[in-house]
DNA sequence: GTAGTGTGATATGTTCAACATATCACCGGC
DNA sequence: GCCGGTGATATGTTGAACATATCACACTAC
């Protein structure tokens, strides 16, 4: 035989009670069996828990130590239904997001701070990678969702879901100082700097994008420094090497020596969205996926 | 009807092997019964715990998040009995002893010792206390036991037991410089300073026996600065206060500016032992005595 | 398609342990 | 010495935890 909970029931009322008759009554129960379950309790402990004297009942050390311990039991274990359905209902667990980086310069803040408001206990885990490699790890399970700039390969194929986020236009982004004036500027009136972008297997829809924007415009451009995340393309702009076309949003990263603009051009339209496993199912992200669908 | 240890331990299988059929058999049961009361503990959270898809089980949100619980809950629960066994044993558990001024520069640092690598899974309390309000907290059960000078109110009649520790002489305790030689010293050869002593309240016995000295030497010793603890007595001392009549074991409190002489008078030996409540059965207890009598 | 295999759910019988009722043994108080 | 109150013991009863038998379903193989 083996512990179980109701036996730790019964001990913890016993020691409250100190009292057979009085905790049989209170555990809706006679007094006999609770004799029994007692003594069933401490043959399974190895050691006496009560000393039933004349006409009282006390606490042996061995009930004393135990005590303590059988109450964190049982208030641990009353506590699980609620966990169980707090998590079934999306309202606790953890979320793991992924986001490329242009995503941490738009819409990302707020919909956390929205996010965090309607669910206060749910641990939001964050990581900032790049779009192919999102795919990979949705695929794999290792994030529940993620922000990313599609097409997404797998996307087709139905393994992944999407939804779009926002949409926005390209815009120049030049050291400080460069351009005249201040309205949108026209692509073939830039002095020919090289343009500073991420390497083309990070975003190649992105990438194609900013390409075929000068292309259209009938300049061939030179690349000169390639980085990963936005901020270091923003960061080196600022440093005099070369230009940049980046997503509207990114203009919320502020730093000095740069300057944004709009393009005369019409460009076209760069999106973000959402990718998640067709086949997670997992309430917290389905309350997640609610909350954004509200917009 | 409320969760038991058995549903969580069904769970945990079920969860582990991720097959009903194997968790039955590794459970020691058959497969029909262990659906049932996985259903039954799914309808007791408020939310399922599996996916029971096509040809595969797996975990819901929700039971992913019961999974660690559970497993805490139950290796909780399986550290029970070990715990109540060791605390029965004496090998566990809280020992909260008091003792007097004294006792701390005799036998109580090299028991504790002993005691310590005899019973390290013990967590010891220490107090320092008077013999008489010791006896108090003896028997208001604030305390296991208590290094005491005799006799104790209570001793005599039966609520207190007692055991000798210790029996030593007196010595003198000068400041230093001021005694010639190196020998024993006599009373009557001593310069006529006060006495540096604790109030007779703190230790009747003790108090007596050390003025019964001087008396029996034909002196009248002036009581000068008292003090409760014996540091503070050696201190004044060193201070050029007074001279003092201390149990022997009180020279391994060396300071500087103090001197300690053996007696030639004959003195009364004093006596220190420890007191518990004769009715106090903690297994912890029981077993420090025993440790004490083995001297 | 159809038969075969592996899976968890369902239906029904069985058994044992948790419970109730009745009583005992013991102690203390009047 | 009798009575009231206590926990333990004896014995009957019932329910839930289990087993056996079977079903429903999906996937595989041919």
């Amino acid at each position: 035989m083996s512990l179980e909970l109701r036996q730790l029931r019964h001990f913890v009322t016993v020691a409250d009670e100190l009292h057979f008759g009085r905790a049989a009554e209170r555990l809706h129960m006679t007094q006999p069996p609770l004799s029994q379950s007692i003594a069933n309790l401490e043959e399974l402990l190895g050691a006496p828990l009560f000393l039933r004297n004349r006409r009282q009942v006390t606490l042996t050390a061995a009930g004393s130590a135990l005590l303590p311990e059988a109450r964190r039991l049982l208030a641990d274990a009353g506590a699980l239904p609620d966990l169980v359905r707090r998590v079934a209902e999306g309202r606790a667990g953890r979320l793991t997001l992924a986001f490329v980086s242009t995503a941490d310069y738009s819409v990302l803040p707020s919909i956390l701070q929205r996010y965090r408001a309607a669910f206060p206990d749910v641990q939001l885990v964050l990581r900032e990678a790049t779009s192919d490699v999102q795919a990979e790890e949705l695929l794999q399970g290792r994030i529940d969702a993620g922000f990313v700039i599609p097409p997404l390969p797998g996307m087709s194929d139905s393994a992944l879901d999407y939804m779009k986020v926002l949409e926005e236009p390209l815009i120049l982004c030049a050291p400080a100082g460069l351009l005249q004036g201040s309205g949108p500027v026209a692509l073939r009136e830039l002095p020919p700097l090289p343009l500073v972008i991420f390497p083309r297997a990070a975003a190649p829809a992105l990438h194609d994008a900013i390409l075929s924007c000068f292309r259209a415009a009938g300049i061939t451009p030179v690349i000169g420094q390639e980085a990963l995340q936005m901020q270091t393309i923003v960061s080196l702009v600022s440093g005099g090497m070369g230009l940049a076309l980046v997503p509207q949003s990114v203009s919320n990263l502020m730093r000095a020596g740069v300057e944004y603009r709009a393009l005369r051009e019409p460009t076209p339209l760069t999106e973000l969205g959402l990718a998640w496993r067709r086949d997670h199912a997992s309430p917290v992200l389905r309350g997640f996926l609610e909350l954004l669908e509200k917009d």
